[in-house]
DNA sequence: AACCCATTAAATGTATACAATGTGGCTTTG
DNA sequence: CAAAGCCACATTGTATACATTTAATGGGTT
């Protein structure tokens, strides 16, 4: 029942089923071998993610997901980042942020991408929860998940994995500082340079 | 059934189910005259809201909402709407600014808080919606509702709305001039000032 | 007396059946 | 021939029935 979201998730994200695309519940119900109930909750649920749009008594179709999305949901990630970023400084701990830091300088000559995209996930993830917002790292989640398609996609480029991890640890650097304000500014720049690169793996409309 | 969805809402804000309370499916379609399925959906919105916590195959239970909560939500939207702020700014009219300043000008002097409460509405709408990105609005338009209480209860105070307006006109007069700068510095003090007031109307941990 | 396992009751999860709504095509009529 | 109305069908919305999971209880053993 959990592999009907993350299939259809995928297959949205992926452009599988394009724009417009009308979703049966009758029809993903035989599909997946499940009745429309579980269906209808999955749909619920894309609705929730900005993927499908549900109109009353009409159904759900899919919604583009564009170039624009991409971009305006790095944008608000990078506003909603900005604000864990300062929440969370006060309860930061030299030894946290030093634990991090070692991880990160220890991978950061690894061509192996998929550990900088993991590492890069726990360092945001390392803020986002230290601000102790429930509703925050919510958001933040859902956004993650909504990007993280293009996310991994980025760190297959060995030049934007060693500007993400010298990024990285300027920001650990700066905070170890208590210098909240120079470190939003990196975190800015950083997400910016992060949309940018998403943004490239794209063509534009599609 | 849209009916039962605003009314556990306003029963869960208000505080006549306390958190932690057990919301059993059976009971509520028993309370509402509806079978379970509605209810069901019902509560994965006021999940969605982070009204309740649902655990699989344990079913829902009333999430606190606390001082802290409202803080959270203020300094999320506050964040939300800067970036809304400066998005919208390249595609605003003079014509549309001033036609909203018209208004809350003609409703300055007004005793009824109410018309006030509808204009603060429509002017922070006007912002959000002018950045066009449809993410945005949803979200700060969830915000909104969970608010919407507190920021009706703040003003009834008429040195509140005074100053309410005075910050909205400031800040429709600097985006006339496209200050763009200045205008997030009055809206992000006017948010601050409202998360005040909101929270000056709760006991701290009730 | 404390612990473990089986049993059971109550709740959620899923499937199916029924009701209501909206769409498209056909007919009818001006 | 065009437009309006009506009927049939497909789809969603809701109710109910069945399956599964979980928590609590009680009996038996150590």
């Amino acid at each position: 029942m959990k592999e009907i979201y993350t299939t259809l998730f995928n297959l949205i994200i992926g452009r599988k089923y394009p724009p417009d695309t009308q979703l049966k519940e009758k029809v993903l119900a035989e599909e997946f071998n499940l009745s429309r109930t579980p269906v209808r909750e999955t749909l619920r649920q894309l609705e929730q993610d900005g993927l499908v749009q549900i109109i009353p008594n009409r159904g759900a179709r899919v919604n583009a997901f564009t170039v624009d999305d991409v971009e305006e949901i790095y944008e608000i990630r990078e506003s909603l980042e900005l604000l864990a970023l300062e929440t969370s400084a006060p309860s930061l701990s030299i030894h946290g942020l030093m634990e991090i830091r070692t991880l990160i300088q220890a991978n950061a000559q690894s061509n192996d991408f998929m550990k900088h995209e993991e590492d890069d996930a726990k360092l945001h993830r390392y803020f986002i929860e230290a601000s102790e917002k429930r509703r925050l790292i919510a958001m933040l989640n859902q956004l993650f998940r909504l990007i993280q398609h293009f996310r991994q996609l980025g760190f297959k480029d060995p030049e934007v994995r060693s500007r993400a991890t010298k990024e990285h640890l300027e920001l650990i650097d700066t905070m170890c500082f208590r210098d909240v304000k120079a470190a939003k500014e990196i975190l800015s720049r950083h997400i910016k340079n992060s949309k940018i690169n998403a943004v490239s793996h794209l063509v534009r409309g599609g």
